[in-house]
DNA sequence: CTCCTTTATGACAATGATTATCATTATCAA
DNA sequence: TTGATAATGATAATCATTGTCATAAAGGAG
């Protein structure tokens, strides 16, 4: 049980010339237990709880590490900090965002991820092949005003 | 001839109690001119050019109103500071991105925009009906390495 | 299991983009 | 032309993110 998950990331890792460590390990664990996407501090201060020896840098590094190796997408609304959440990998709950230009509220939908998905990879591949862009991933956000921000 | 496009944008900024002023004036130029996505710092360099005055905090406290009237978006790739350019607005150039995870190349695409807003519309009616969210905009990027900086 | 090389960590300082402050100036409706 | 109000620009302040470097931990070799 323990651990399966972890051997995992320890290959996924290894492939790579990194080591799996404690601060990695625990991150990653933040990182799946929330599904929110969550900001370096975020991660930082969930962590801390549980192991106070972290250091924000750490987290910051690993962060970019993951975003690197295509784990993790970062992704920007409007607050200021980047935030962080697992990305696509075909995983069952991927989805995309709808964000208000007012108050940064985030909304995640999985409405029409079906069509979305059938759609986008269809234009990935024209696109990969015109611009010779080896596609991973892809960003997708509404911009507009949430319920409560409509002023009309 | 001119100011006809500046009579439009007065308009437009005085609808909100605002004010057509010099800077303004020039800050749109620049965007309008340059298709690029610009930071900040590169649009305060055009516009010094030609209006030394102009200060750096103008220039943002403009993005951010331009922003909020949705005239203009502001875009993150990977380098640290935000870029903005005139969003859709349903003009002719609109267009997506490809970004690259390694160097930030960033391609801007056209090819496909019409079945792409086509799509969107759909997607867009469904989601604004079931989330009572107004969308005004939207943002796709996709990631991953673009030619020079693909290993294999 | 212990040792050793290498990678990773954490504290701290430094950077750099963005924002707040505030006295001064410019816009534009009357 | 004038006056109320919005906008500007210089400067300082903030705050997320990155660089530095001495120390600690991972994991392969023996």
């Amino acid at each position: 049980m323990r651990g399966s998950r972890a051997q995992c990331w320890r290959g996924r890792f290894q492939g790579g010339g990194y080591r799996l460590t404690k601060p990695r390990e625990l991150i990653l664990d933040v990182l799946a237990k929330s599904k929110e996407h969550l900001s370096a501090e975020d991660i930082f201060l969930s962590v801390h709880k549980i192991y106070s020896n972290i250091g924000l840098t750490t987290v910051y590094r690993n962060l970019e590490l993951l975003v690197e190796m295509g784990a993790v997408a970062k992704l920007h609304f409007g607050n200021g900090k980047a935030s962080y959440e697992f990305s696509r990998d075909g995983e069952k709950d991927h989805h995309h965002h709808l964000v208000c230009r007012k108050c940064n509220k985030v909304i995640d939908y999985a409405d029409f991820m079906k069509e979305e998905e059938e759609f986008l990879q269809k234009i990935e591949k024209g696109l990969s092949k015109k611009y010779k862009f080896e596609i991973q991933d892809h960003v997708i956000h509404f911009h507009g005003f949430c319920k409560s921000c409509q002023t009309s």
